[in-house]
DNA sequence: CCAGTTGTTGATCACTTGGTCAATAAGAGC
DNA sequence: GCTCTTATTGACCAAGTGATCAACAACTGG
């Protein structure tokens, strides 16, 4: 076979790295935080348990930091994503459909995986709120924009970013354990943005 | 010591059932639905470990039925606190500020395990259905009790009560795992809910 | 008082988990 | 070529999981 030739190759420490972070990666995207363990990701790789843990200070720090990697990612591509939009209105507009879109729900599995798995691994809970300050500084920031472009006036962005993140956390979630379909709620979080920042009704549609 | 007495006594399997129902109740509140063990739930009856296996078909149910009461018995709770509201508002002012006070945070950790575990338990996950449906269905029954009642108008109350659900669920899963307070979330729950219902701002303030 | 029913137990199995450690072998520098 | 560093491995260990089953013993009905 043609890969034979790449057999037993020792690989630099970067590298072996990478490739462990990325199964693990694949791995909490596909099967859950919780199947991120020493064995699966080794078996993904193709390498030897002993070899992950060599790699790892422990299993905790991996699944914390595969948390983090992920939802790292998700944020920079949120933001790539509304940097195309020319107003803060647009982008709010973009946000509230992207994240309530159907494709987001195996991140909000993990989400919920680290919520869970997050008392029992200080680590996990450590990058939890990490990430969850992430979002909620992106949030500040993009709300804050609008308001030095004078598109809308806000009262307390901090506080109205978390109950934002929460109110559209909770749907998601709704919507990734039962409900298939996160769309429906769309018009509502519109509604609640608008009345928040005093928009007038339909600033926020399509 | 006195307690020699109980030593050795065979009890009726209805009186063990309870036993066991009881202390796998306890271990999830406390130490959370992962924490469910043959035994764990065991050593707190302080019987042999095979003896809950005996009175249980599975696992997978014993967690299942678990949650089942704890959110069962929740719902009960709160429907009687509420029955002592005179008029739909009181009750809804009364349920917003019940559902986001901070004492709920072990039954909100005990939802997000079911959320989390469910995925790989599927007696759990159709129990989380079910019980998610029973709220759904409490919340919709109060809100058109309202209605009927000429206290305000609602249009579409299925989708108002899963929407409302999943506001609150995000709060209040945000307040357990990071922030200890949701008390600042309720204003704009009550926002919300007034909003919907056509009411003057105020009416569910306090 | 004795036999039958059945609640209860101890022992044990197969499996999975995270983690350790000596031994191996691939590659780098001389 | 050789030696030295180190990435990599196989073989483990201890702990924990759900589950099964023959044996035991506490009641119950006769």
């Amino acid at each position: 076979m043609s890969t034979l030739s790449a057999r037993n190759r020792r690989k630099t420490p970067a590298e072996r790295a990478a490739e462990i972070a990325l199964a693990a990666r694949q791995i909490a995207l596909t099967e859950g935080l919780a199947a991120v363990t020493v064995r699966a990701v080794a078996a993904r790789v193709g390498v030897a348990p002993a070899l992950v843990a060599h790699y790892q200070p422990s299993m905790n720090v991996l699944v914390a930091s595969t948390f983090g990697a992920i939802v790292a990612a998700e944020i920079d591509e949120v933001a790539t994503e509304l940097g195309a939009c020319r107003t803060s209105v647009h982008a709010l507009a973009a946000l509230i459909d992207t994240l309530l879109g159907p494709e987001r729900s195996t991140v909000t599995a993990v989400w919920l995986d680290a919520w869970s798995l997050g008392r029992r691994n200080p680590a996990l809970a450590a990058e939890v709120g990490r990430q969850m300050d992430a979002w909620q500084k992106f949030l500040v920031d993009l709300l804050e924009e609008g308001v030095t472009r004078d598109e809308y006036a806000v009262d307390d962005a901090p506080a109205l970013a978390w109950q934002l993140l929460g109110i559209i956390d909770g749907l998601t979630a709704h919507a990734t354990v039962r409900y298939g379909d996160a769309r429906t709620q769309r018009p509502l979080v519109r509604t609640i943005v608008e009345h928040e920042l005093a928009l007038p009704a339909g600033t926020l549609a399509p």
